[in-house]
RNA sequence: GCGCGGUUAGCUCAGUUGGUAGAGCAAUCCGUUUACACCGGAAAGGUCGGGGGUUCAAGUCCCUCACCGCGCACCA
């Protein structure tokens, strides 16, 4: 106890304090509920608490919003474990296929070696070496985090047991034709050379020029006349009074890039009267929208631009140019045959980029496997998937905090196309078919018989991401994880993946299990720098390091700095300023400890003092505290908890109590009652900031006298 | 275009059944009384974006406008 009462006489110093006390933490292995149970601080029957962690991506470092999500899950866990619920966090990692393998491309990039001459297995021996590599340096990372996490149970997506998963359940799907191979109209990323799904396409809004060109008898606008060259159905709106004298189904030649062509007249509604002429000229193969009035009308398809983005034979004397490079002879050529009629150069245009290469997206018809969201199930009661996953939110069977988001996200399935998994990239799970002729066949494990040839394909990443809450569980064998753990009780995430893989969770656990992932959705806010900047991949080096703020700070500090003020679903500024407020804070409850300390020597703990009549209204009013902050804590409030308890340890035990008991102290009036009092209050709210604060609270609860356990699992202070 | 969120003290933000506004940081004044100067005490600071409505009572509910941000769709 002397060298202890020595470093408490020293300011708080986190830097000393904080990996001792995750060591002995994960010596203790109280992270894992079987040792809680073995052990005798969980009951065998209590009730169970289960989370899984949102697997960072293996790219590399983890940023402030890995901390933000660490944080407010360790709170979560750690609040469950002290309330002695039978409570699991479950790590993982996530192979992340286009991220990891674009970043591997780069780094590639740099030496000059590209990834078509090193092959596919030598590539993906890179990009594995780079994974683990991240990998050790995120578990590290998440470590000096104080998360208490059950390290025994970590998942990778792309791991053995992760992969059957993933096999067992496309088979499923395929045998019940929710997947299936088709030609589509697809996003096509020229730079990824990879297929993409529509919510891994962002917007971003850019000039560029609008031109109006002569079409026969109409003028027609575009932004991109590199894609005009098969356009030979022009349509216009059927009850368009400047083009009544047109029927459709009518013929006319008119002259165009490549000399004359026979261009056929279609009327339908889809066209929007008032922008540009009213007419327009379409490209099926290049267009979304084009594409569907192409089927609906039984349209010839034409491709014009490769998967490289040169123009094909079709562009006659531009084949084999790359359409950048095109455009403007183009124009020029349309020009000289007094085609060109006007120009616009302030147009603004939304153009789609791939979300991790940044390419621009070109559409185009290729075959892909899909997943047909619209499809009646037999074995789910003839649901389709859209209506599983509208149902088990529109049920509340899965509740999603803030309940704004459940809006967003019924819009979201409303709308939602099949969805494309297959993707043309290496790294990743492929695709579990193999052809042999026209033959197919789908199944966990490869054909025996030789002469089969598997898909080149991989899947989606975030395929493997939906099965996450039981595939980290054994699934799909029967095991005792699975089925004590799931569904799991709590999704902490930020709410810009809701679509991505919240929706899919409860896709692919309604559907393969008959069930809810989850129960609770909580959906935090992004984390930004002071001056409101996202904090992201962009920033690059400008972007906070968690790991120097718990350098210079210490753990508890960025924590509290990251939870008080931060509601749900709202973005967090991250501040310096805040950052050194709360590491005050942590010294403040360092030196009341020593004070406590200094004056409960010689107290009997087994037989406190009575208190007297003052002490005993301040114990009432810690209880009440606790009772209102319970209820708080139970309704996932902790920015009100967390300022509460600051609050409250600061202006109420510290600044009021301990001075009030100076006094009796010194004077010998009812000093027992005050010693008794700073003890029990000092035990409780240790207990209370714990789940905030773990470092400093489990360091100081280590020279409690008469201690047990290890803090991280004593009880949560009940009220009866 | 449709939808959602934000707009509260100089700054960052809390404020859940509607009941005369809160915290942290910053700024002001006083105080070195041994747990802590990484401190204590005091005072100051807001017509809660504008306008309208419901109500005995509105930051909180309704309508409307403005600005900022986000999601979705369209963009020939």
């Amino acid at each position: 106890m002397s060298d202890i009462s020595e470093k408490l006489l020293k300011p708080y110093n986190p830097k000393e304090t904080e990996d001792n006390i995750y060591k002995l933490w994960e010596e203790s292995d109280f992270f894992n509920p079987d040792t809680c149970i073995a052990k005798g601080v969980t009951a065998p029957d209590a009730e169970t608490f289960s989370m899984v962690l949102p697997p960072p991506n293996v790219t590399g470092n983890l940023h402030t919003g890995h901390a933000l999500m660490l944080v407010i899950e360790d709170i979560m866990a750690r609040y469950a474990r002290m309330q002695g619920k039978r409570t699991l966090w479950l790590p993982g990692t996530d192979h992340a296929a286009i991220a990891t393998q674009s970043k591997v491309e780069k780094m590639l990039e740099k030496d000059k070696i590209r990834k078509a001459d090193l092959g596919r297995e030598e590539f993906l021996k890179k990009v594995e070496a780079y994974a683990t590599e991240s990998h050790d340096t995120i578990v590290t990372q998440c470590k000096k985090m104080g998360v208490s996490l059950d390290w025994s149970r970590e998942a990778f997506t792309l791991d053995e047991k992760r992969t059957f998963a993933v096999r067992t359940a496309f088979k499923k799907m395929y045998d019940e034709d929710l997947i299936y191979r088709g030609h589509r109209i697809v996003n096509w990323d020229p730079k990824g050379q990879t297929v993409i799904s529509d919510d891994e396409i962002v917007y971003e809004e850019r000039k560029s020029t609008f031109y109006t060109f002569r079409y026969g008898p109409f003028e027609i606008g575009t932004a991109r006349p590199e894609t005009k060259f098969g356009d030979k159905y022009v349509v216009m709106h059927p009850e368009d009074p400047r083009y009544l004298e047109w029927n459709h189904g009518d013929k006319i030649t008119v002259e165009w890039i490549n000399g004359p062509i026979e261009a056929t007249i279609l009327k339908d509604e889809v066209i929007d009267m008032q922008f540009g002429t009213g007419v327009m000229t379409i490209t099926p193969w290049h267009s979304h929208e084009d594409f569907a009035l192409a089927e609906k009308y039984k349209l010839d398809k034409e491709q014009i631009i490769d998967k490289h983005t040169k123009l094909l034979p079709i562009a006659g004397e531009f084949a084999g140019m790359k359409i950048n490079d095109a455009r403007e002879k183009i124009v020029q050529k349309l020009k000289d045959k007094g085609l060109l009629v006007s120009v616009d150069e302030k147009y603004i245009n939304r153009v789609a980029t791939a979300e991790r290469t940044g390419g621009v997206v070109e559409p185009q018809i290729m075959e892909q496997w899909f997943i047909d969201v619209n499809k009646k199930i037999p074995s789910r009661e003839n649901k389709s998937l859209k209506e599983l996953m509208l149902e088990a939110v529109g049920s509340k069977s899965v509740k999603i905090i803030p309940e704004r988001f459940e809006k967003e996200y019924f819009h979201w399935i409303n709308n939602l196309r099949d969805w494309c998994i297959s993707r043309q990239i290496w790294y990743g799970h492929r695709i579990p078919v193999w052809y042999k002729g026209n033959e197919m066949y789908c199944d966990v494990n490869p054909p025996k018989e030789a002469g089969w040839e598997q898909d080149p394909d991989t899947l989606d990443t975030w395929f493997s991401s939906g099965l996450w809450t039981f595939s980290t569980l054994g699934w799909p064998e029967e095991t005792e994880d699975f089925k004590t753990y799931h569904p799991t009780t709590i999704l902490e995430t930020g709410h810009d993946i809701i679509f991505f893989w919240v929706a899919r969770m409860i896709l692919m656990s309604k559907y393969l299990l008959g069930d809810i992932p989850f129960k609770t959705v909580y959906m935090h806010g992004m984390v930004r720098t002071a001056d409101g900047k996202k904090m992201s991949k962009s920033l690059g080096d400008k972007a906070i390091d968690p790991l120097d703020i718990i350098e210079k700070y210490g753990n508890d500090a960025l924590r509290l700095a990251m939870i008080v003020g931060n509601t749900p679903g709202n973005d967090l500024k991250l501040n310096e300023n805040d950052i050194r407020g709360y590491a005050k804070f942590a010294n403040k409850i360092w030196n009341a400890s020593r004070f406590v300390f200094e004056n409960i020597k010689g107290l009997d703990f087994d037989n406190l003092p009575a208190f007297d009549k003052e002490d005993a209204s301040s114990d009432e009013d810690l209880k009440e505290f606790i009772k209102e902050i319970t209820k708080e804590m139970n309704e996932f409030r902790y920015s009100l908890v967390s300022e509460k308890i600051y609050h409250y340890f600061w202006h109420t035990f510290a600044d009021i109590l301990i001075e009030r008991s100076k006094k009796k102290i010194q004077e010998g009036q009812n000093a027992d009652s005050a010693k008794a009092l700073l003890y029990t209050h000092l035990v409780t709210l240790l207990k209370i900031l714990h789940p905030f604060m773990p470092f400093i609270t489990e360091e100081i609860w280590s020279m409690m006298p008469k201690k047990k356990n290890l803090l991280m699992v004593e009880r949560w202070p009940v009220l009866k």
